[in-house]
DNA sequence: CGGAGGGTTGATTCCCCTCAAAATCAGTGG
DNA sequence: CCACTGATTTTGAGGGGAATCAACCCTCCG
């Protein structure tokens, strides 16, 4: 996490120090238990240590949509504490372990801390700009692009946080989840990893996605991961 | 704008003088011709005084996805500044009014004004939400009631800044603005209209939108503004 | 008056959903 | 060791919602 937001902001003694305080509890949540619901107000965000997790919206017959995946390095319902009030609830995918921080804590380290604020709305319009790009997959991709794309936007998250390569990774989705984020459903999903697998470019097994052809897929999907880039500090 | 922002964080005087400077020059944009490209670095944000805009992003063969219409108070391209570089587009839908803001006066006053900069990381968090809910609407609900959702939502933004009240507002999209937005073609945008009007629910004609029975359109739709809501100030 | 932009309607096609049913596998308890 | 259960993946058949193709209408405007 330190590294992500370094990435950014070169942060000072000073503000490291900060933002060691701020680590306040380590717990854990068992898979498929909601850590957060969606209409509740939260006391604190939490950041993801190991394991997977996902936000999500219920409609009201039932249906629900996944917002987006977090990997270990990102934050878990750092909108809520912004807005007082959760939008979405937030489950974990696998068990996971977090570290906690009070909200209370986030808001006074921003108020005394003005380039860990920086840091965090840099962080913040990182994220923005992946539901942005899940956006136009789900809006204007058919199933076949729409889930290559997806998975490949996945790995080079995955690569960043170095558990990831080219080659693939281990990815603890089911196809139900899939379905659930790509706006399909989970039959649909089966028959269109079929294709991918069928077309040479990518096979999930066993809790593995590998790709068995990156660059195939890169063009097959218009994969431009330009929003994921971030070369260097902005402020020094 | 200022009222925007001092809705979520009481600003002092000398907060309110830095947000004063910034306003820095006012210029107009003819509807249709891009502020921002996509893969563009800005130099600059805007915050939109009169007029519509949309942020959009292109695929290889064509087809476009809008992500969110910007009306009079919503900034314009804040991203794009604090990302380094833009992953969208970004188009007057009318002919606009904004005034310009530096990215180094943006990027010194947050590190000068932290209540500025966590003001400003809520309404990164609140356009965040919208696009969520965006995401929600093309990804799990059919075109009837996706449509149905993202007119009201519209509504209550519009209303929101004091341009629509519950029985309408004044709305300058085009069938085919609609479609790009809603991820359908603006041929079936058209049907869904019709099937809308003859449902006694909304009426689009000559640029406004008139809802003919606000209550059941909110039911139709399983619309809940919650994530626009905003009581009063976080910070005192 | 011709052309452009926007709206409306019909016919046809196809992508993806729904329903239905196996097959596989891990865990669990007898 | 095996029956049993639940979760997950796989495959087939049929139907529907939205896209596409193709017109036609209207208004505005140079």
């Amino acid at each position: 996490m330190v590294r992500k937001l370094g990435a950014f902001v070169a942060l000072s003694g000073d503000e490291l120090c900060v933002l060691d305080k701020l680590h306040k509890r380590r717990r854990t949540f068992v898979a498929g238990r909601d850590l957060v619901h969606q209409g509740q107000s939260d006391e604190s965000a939490y950041i993801l240590v190991s394991g997977w997790a996902c936000s999500y919206k219920l409609l009201q017959d039932g249906q629900r949509q996944i917002v987006d995946f977090q990997i270990p390095g990102d934050f878990l319902g750092l909108r809520s504490v912004v807005l007082q009030i959760s939008d979405h609830s937030i489950e974990p995918v696998t068990d996971i372990e977090v570290t906690e921080v009070m909200a209370t804590d986030i808001l006074e380290a921003f108020a005394n801390t003005p380039r860990l604020a920086m840091a965090v709305l840099w962080a913040a319009s990182r994220d923005e700009a992946m539901v942005v790009e899940h956006l136009v997959d789900i809006g204007r991709r058919n199933a076949d692009q729409r889930t290559a794309h997806f998975l490949l936007e996945l790995g080079a998250r995955l690569a960043l946080v170095g558990l990831g390569t080219k080659a693939g990774y281990a990815c603890p989705l089911t196809q139900y989840l899939l379905a659930d984020a790509l706006g399909l459903s989970a039959i649909h999903v089966n028959r269109v990893l079929r294709k991918l697998r069928e077309g040479g470019m990518v096979t999930i097994r066993d809790g593995f996605v590998t790709f068995d052809n990156y660059d195939r897929m890169v063009e097959f999907a218009e994969f431009d991961p330009v929003y994921l880039d971030q070369v260097g500090p902005l402020l020094r």
